[in-house]
DNA sequence: TGCCAGTAAAG
DNA sequence: CTGCCTACTGGCA
């Protein structure tokens, strides 16, 4: 049988994958691959031998042979043993065993997801349509019918069914908590006296309408681990599964787990065999980036989609490493084997130092411009070429500085850190296959393209690393994207668009994980080297705009604030407002310059950009002009500006607002919305002095806003604040609010790990006994007031955050 | 007033 | 696939 189809779904059941296509014609097709495991060891030829053999007698294996694959550090071709396990089942017992093994034996390959290593080797991606040949069931060829980096892709309609809880996630099914389906357009609550009622319910929707995807709301966490206890106990069966054959079922518990400093909680998990069941609250990419995200990371990322839907982004660009280094022959090392190099505490000092900081003038202020770098640290990497594997590699020890240290040597001069000159163009390395030795060609401006700024570690110049070879057709697709997405109306945009910030989040991820410790292609001095790149290229876009003339007022790792005084913002009103502590950025305006229109303004800023894009390698692209931007100051000492704290309004009308209440998550909807509309308000502000004249509507704003506070009755829903828990509650040592709301609903039976969000409302003032001061959610319905004081405090800090600028005039 | 614990933002 | 750095608040000595 010959056709066309779109893989939707795949795992592995025992010594065999089972993937599922809905063909060109609707028609969901079933196949069976065969496919064994194969793992590798590499070491001494007199070890290796006698290894296979034991491990052939214990039963374990299919087969065993010698082979040859790439080692990751040194590029080279070194031989190996290949060990096809004979069912996916003894895979934790050949992993024990390999544990035990001395150092000198090096086992590869041996930890990949199965379904995964499947797409990798076999050179597959789920989510894209294949011309395929089928016999009895079994797959017997799959080709490709488009690139997995396509630009346009085409999804089969999906059957969906809805499943929700009709009430707080927190409170059991069946326990005052019921069941909600949807379907074409129709939600209805399950009926049912009881559990086994609802499971058969459940099963006879399933049934009937045989959903290729099931969309849930809490289904991972709470619906589905309920159901199917429900399920065995009553033994009612529910057909979850596609599969007819039965297909481990385990409900991991969910983990609490670091990720930039702070602490995440991923759910358990509840996928199904041969349909997709994805849960929208337990899926960072269907958050951030929708269906369409997903289907591209699920492609790109050559993972399972329901793998993929509740995958990290720091697991999915992993697992697009993971796919280039299988697909370069590359031998995946078990653990991480490079130890960070030591560094003095001198070194330390230079070198970590992160993105760089211009401090912002305190103020109102006019003619600002913000160019932003695009993607900055991924293209660092790509056009840097750097990658654990590349940095101080060993293949070209001995032709530059050595071992960290920038030392001079007549072949590669140590280049000052500024780029400002045209010494330094920005050189993409041609894709030179993995482990190829290729020499460097001699009119190669090498001197900064080899050597790190501050740090002066050595980069590779022989190898294309890893890291690159994985970034670059995610940035080339992520810029494709954008493209794309502005060119089109917003209603056929959209698409584009949750693809384009899926893209994103993986390439932000790949630059932390160089610096993670653990990371299977993590090196410290790789972080280093991209930041040390990123300071060094915000330097030279600074001074870029100051050899034209701007001021640059504030710069933050990526983007940069500039300002050109003189540009007559055509609105009237003085061109900056008279403010002492604004005389730095708004110097007397000299010369001509007071005849430039906001087009040649613009103009000029492009050109600048194009400059700053010629010597640094890295797009910079305006974000925009400002009307009117305010930089806040700190509030512990007034008279020191905050980097990361401020707001404005563009040419276009919209505005930007970073580090106010609104934007943080533990403002409660009433003050976020209150702030919102007071900004909304100022955003039609053209000049400092409409600005001004604004206050008394603003004031009369926050006096309605007060007046509703006090006058009780808001719906507590809209004081609610939502926290997470950063720690075991035991480990708590004062009483928070977060701490006595994870307390009371500890109290109700309901276990909040670390990472999860408390919800809580204001309930008796500060001094009241502890149990009263607060009031969790769920348990909202029964309340009896809040505590005006504490939401008047809030509502106020929200007004005297925006009301600052008006100070100015 | 200074210090600590706890929490969150922007990049 | 596992602990940036800085700002801010609230409570306590």
């Amino acid at each position: 049988m010959k056709t066309t189809g779109w893989l939707f779904d795949l795992y592995p059941l025992g010594d065999r994958m089972v993937l599922w296509f809905i063909t060109a014609s609707g028609q969901r097709l079933r196949l069976e691959d065969d496919f064994p495991y194969c793992l590798y060891l590499g070491g001494p030829q007199a070890r290796l031998q006698p290894l296979a053999r034991i491990l052939g007698q214990k039963g374990w294996l299919r087969r065993a042979y010698l082979s040859r694959g790439r080692d990751l550090w040194t590029g080279r071709e070194i031989p190996v043993v290949a060990l096809e396990v004979k069912a996916y089942g003894f895979l934790p017992r050949v992993r024990q065993w390999l544990g035990t093994l001395p150092a000198e034996v090096a086992a590869y390959n041996c930890d990949l997801d199965i379904a995964a290593a499947y797409l990798y080797t076999r050179g597959y991606w789920p989510c894209a349509w294949y011309e395929l040949q089928a016999e009895d069931g079994r797959l017997l060829h799959l080709e490709p019918m488009e690139d997995a980096f396509a630009l346009e892709f085409s999804v089969p309609p999906l059957n969906t069914l809805f499943l929700s809880l009709t009430r707080d996630r927190l409170i059991p099914l069946g326990a005052g908590n019921g069941l909600a389906v949807g379907w074409e357009d129709r939600t209805l609550e399950l009926e049912a006296p009881d559990a086994p009622g609802l499971v058969r319910e459940l099963a006879r929707w399933l049934k009937s309408a045989d959903p290729d995807l099931v969309l849930s709301d809490w289904g991972d966490d709470a619906i589905i681990p309920t159901v199917w206890r429900w399920s065995r106990e009553y033994g009612a069966p529910l057909p979850l599964d596609r599969e007819a054959n039965p297909v481990p079922r385990r409900f991991s518990r969910g983990r609490s787990y670091f990720s930039y400093g702070r602490i995440v909680y991923q759910g358990s998990s509840a996928p199904f065999a041969g349909r997709w069941h994805l849960d929208r609250r337990n899926s960072f990419y269907y958050r951030e980036s929708g269906l369409m995200g997903l289907i591209q990371i699920a492609r790109i990322g050559q993972m399972p989609l329901q793998q993929a839907a509740r995958s990290s982004p720091g697991t999915l660009i992993t697992s697009m490493q993971l796919a280039r280094a299988v697909a370069d022959g590359i031998l995946i090392p078990w653990r991480k084997a490079e130890p960070e190099h030591f560094k003095t505490a001198a070194e330390l000092l230079t070198i970590d130092k992160g993105g760089l900081t211009f401090m912002p003038p305190i103020g109102l202020h006019t003619q600002v411009a913000e160019v932003d770098f695009a993607s900055m640290y991924p293209t660092i990497m790509a056009i840097h070429n750097i990658s654990p594997e590349t940095v101080n590699c060993s293949c070209c020890l001995g032709e530059g500085a050595k071992g960290g240290k920038a030392v001079a040597s007549s072949q590669w001069p140590v280049v000052s850190t500024s780029l400002t000159g045209d010494h330094c163009l920005p050189l993409v390395l041609p894709s030179i296959p993995v482990g190829a030795t290729r020499r460097v060609a001699p009119d190669w401006p090498s001197s900064c393209n080899d050597l790190v700024p501050e740090a002066g570690y050595r980069l590779c110049h022989r190898r294309e690393g890893l890291v690159p070879r994985t970034l670059r057709p995610i940035l080339a697709l992520r810029e494709q994207l954008k493209a794309r997405a502005k060119e089109l109306p917003p209603e056929e945009a959209a698409p584009y668009k949750q693809r384009q910030t899926a893209l994103k989040w993986m390439l932000v991820t790949c630059f932390g994980y160089l610096g993670y410790k653990n990371a299977r292609f993590g090196k410290i001095e790789a972080h280093e080297a991209v930041t040390a790149y990123g300071r060094d290229k915000l330097l030279c876009a600074k001074e870029t705009f100051e050899a034209a003339g701007f001021t640059v007022l504030h710069g933050l790792t990526d983007c940069l604030w500039v300002q050109k005084p003189g540009w007559d913002c055509r609105r009237g009103g003085p061109a900056c407002p008279p403010s002492g502590e604004q005389t730095q950025g708004c110097a007397p305006t000299r010369g001509n310059s007071l005849s430039l229109t906001a087009t040649q303004y613009e103009a000029e800023l492009e050109d600048l950009c194009a400059k700053v894009f010629r010597i640094t390698g890295v797009k910079l692209a305006l974000e925009g002009v400002y009307r009117w931007i305010y930089f806040m100051a700190s509030k512990q000492d007034p008279k020191r500006p905050v980097a990361t704290r401020y707001f404005g309004v563009f040419e276009d009308g919209s505005l930007k607002v970073r580090g106010l209440m609104c934007r943080r998550r533990d403002t409660p909807p009433f003050v976020r919305r209150a702030q919102e509309a007071m900004l909304a308000k100022m955003a039609l502000a053209a000049t400092p002095r409409e600005l001004a004249a604004l206050r008394p509507s603003l004031e009369e704003m926050a006096q309605g806003f007060r007046q509703c506070l006090r006058e009780g009755g808001i719906n507590p829903q809209e004081l609610v604040i939502t926290r997470v828990l950063s720690q075991p509650l035991a480990d708590y040592k004062v009483d928070t609010p977060t701490a006595l709301a994870a307390r009371q609903l500890e109290a109700a039976g309901i276990h909040i790990q670390p990472g999860e969000k408390v919800r809580y409302v204001h309930r008796e003032g500060k001094k009241g006994p502890k149990e009263c001061r607060v009031a969790a959610a769920p348990f909202l319905e029964t309340l009896d007031g809040y505590d005006t004081t504490i939401y008047l405090e809030l509502i106020e800090r929200a007004m005297a955050e925006v009301m600052l600028p008006l100070r100015e005039y």
